[in-house]
DNA sequence: TTGTAGGCGTTATCAT
DNA sequence: ATGATAACGCCTACAA
């Protein structure tokens, strides 16, 4: 038999209400009664209801994540950051994966509601003027973490600011033949913009054929570093829009023989652990999805506790880090 | 104003008792009155609470899964999986990530408790005989997601085979000088067990110093590594506990001026992405963490469907993936 | 086929 | 300082 609020009472001669109010530390009660409540507890192991509380205070210390998937590298720190501080602040967190299936995202919104979350965070994902809308319906707090947004509060870097940095690196470094190889799921790329506005602004002319898009995957990065290399122009330098990407376009180019970086140059994006670890060493632009992921769930709380305050979006910073997978030529 | 069945009953004209058959599409409802409450519903964007039904009918549809770190790469793709056969059968995940402090496995055991999840999913952890306990006290179903348990139903693959399978690639291709590279966190180890068995088999004596316990990361796999380089003598071949770690070894391989495998062999362990596509692409042993995950959760459905029923622990099936950094000596 | 009412385990108000 | 009791939103006998 599962022990309730009233078995307690009964064990230590007192009402629900005064079991009650020793659960929940309110000050008021005599000091002896509250040792015979707590002997009475422990005696029976008492745990108190959770959802049954949630009813009452229409609270349920639950928020939910949605995400396309969290096997993805860049979610998963994120969300141990989410779990993280949240943990440390009595929230527990709901996982949704949407894999990019139509209807899914809306299904997230509607269980996270129906499951009473105090909040949303929509980790990483582009939002669909549909999926907007039904957060806004919910009229519960909703932050978006590594991604921009219009509507909501986000805490993002800045993916063109970062991709900006990374380009004037090569260009720094003497390329003018830059690609980019972004994912083909982008619907607008923030790292394609920043990636034209460098070029542009050292007067260079972007090549339409060199924005290529294809899977953000070692994959992705393999099959798109090896079709730019069969071409009759070929870049001397690629930009990637994760490490992933970047680590498949070296091996392509060591296919094509071709060595990085002595023959052709590459940037990533993330600083996934791998880029540290691939021969070559990956440059890349690195950030805290941790931290991301704790700033996000931080807001998050900061909102619930006062939904009426606006909270201000956050940029939080990234760094380029240099390795070895680029050259001066 | 958020609105409840009162609402909608109010606005279909009938009683909440109608209203609650046609959500949970009790069939007895008569079709025009059925038509009428679901236009009501519809109108009013009416969601049933979770919560309440959960409170009555004494299940949450959720379920808790307790792991180190969600981010590991070896824990994510079985969250996936998990949540992704969860979701299919409507049920939703709750995260908990211990990080191995203490006492924190105990504190998620009482919140999966007090949250009335309907099961328990421990994923990819040692389980001290307290956690056991703790669970076993829960009286709620407990589901050991890869890793082995004496106490609960457990799916997870056979390191024992898999280790044993590797060290006899390696003593079939000529070497009888191997170290194991085991992660320090590990209490007693079956792939040291299987690595032991095998040299044994074989007739070779395992040296002592070559079982080496450092953390399961890239780092851990590059210092004892090298610490195994400086020594007078040297293995030829060397098995790791997951692939990070046989990557950070064959990094620090190189920067003693061996190569792989033409110098000394690495195996690996888990199929981590990046062994296909690190240079060289690293032999090891492969299997399916989102089949895992999968059964798992289905294992648990199960159990919580008739928690009378004895499920059987199951073992998947791995398979040693030969590619580029073991060689014939 | 539909409605009334009790109860799921808490919290909190109002008496005492 | 403590206790009765009415919610919280829903489901489900039981009655009609």
């Amino acid at each position: 038999m599962v022990v309730k609020i009233n078995d307690v009472a009964k064990e230590a001669m007192v009402s629900i209400a005064t079991v009650s109010r020793v659960v929940n530390n309110i000050p008021i009660v005599n000091e002896e009664t509250r040792l015979r409540v707590e002997a009475a507890i422990r005696k029976l192991n008492y745990k108190p209801n959770a959802i049954a509380r949630s009813l009452k205070l229409q609270k349920t210390h639950t928020i939910a994540v949605i995400t396309y998937d969290i096997a993805k590298l860049s979610s998963t720190s994120a969300v141990r950051g989410i779990e993280d501080y949240g943990s440390d602040n009595n929230y527990n967190v709901i996982i949704f994966n949407t894999f990019n299936e139509p209807g899914k995202e809306l299904k997230a919104a509607d269980l996270a509601y129906q499951k009473q979350c105090d909040g949303v965070i929509v980790l990483g994902m582009d939002l669909s003027s549909e999926f907007i809308k039904a957060l806004s319906d919910l009229s519960i707090p909703v932050i978006v973490v590594s991604h921009h947004s219009d509507k909501f509060p986000f805490v993002s870097i800045s993916e063109l600011d970062a991709s900006y940095e990374a380009a004037c690196l090569l260009i720094e470094s003497g390329h003018k033949d830059i690609a980019i190889l972004e994912s083909i799921d982008a619907e607008q790329s923030l790292k394609c913009d920043g990636f034209t506005k460098a070029l542009e602004a050292a007067g260079i002319q972007p090549t339409q054929d060199w924005i290529v898009k294809v899977p953000i995957t070692y994959e992705g990065g393999f099959e798109a570093m090896s079709r730019l290399l069969e071409e009759d122009n070929t870049p001397t330098a690629v930009l990637c829009a994760n490490d992933d990407m970047a680590c498949g376009a070296i091996r392509a180019a060591e296919q094509h023989n071709l060595r990085v970086p002595d023959d052709i140059s590459v940037i990533g994006f993330y600083d996934f652990p791998i880029s540290k670890w691939n021969n070559p060493a990956i440059t890349t632009i690195g950030f805290n999805s941790y931290e991301l992921g704790r700033a996000g769930m931080k807001m998050l709380i900061d909102l619930m506790g006062d939904p009426q305050a606006v909270s201000e979006s956050m940029t939080l910073p990234h760094t380029l880090i240099e390795r070895n997978s680029v050259k001066r030529i």
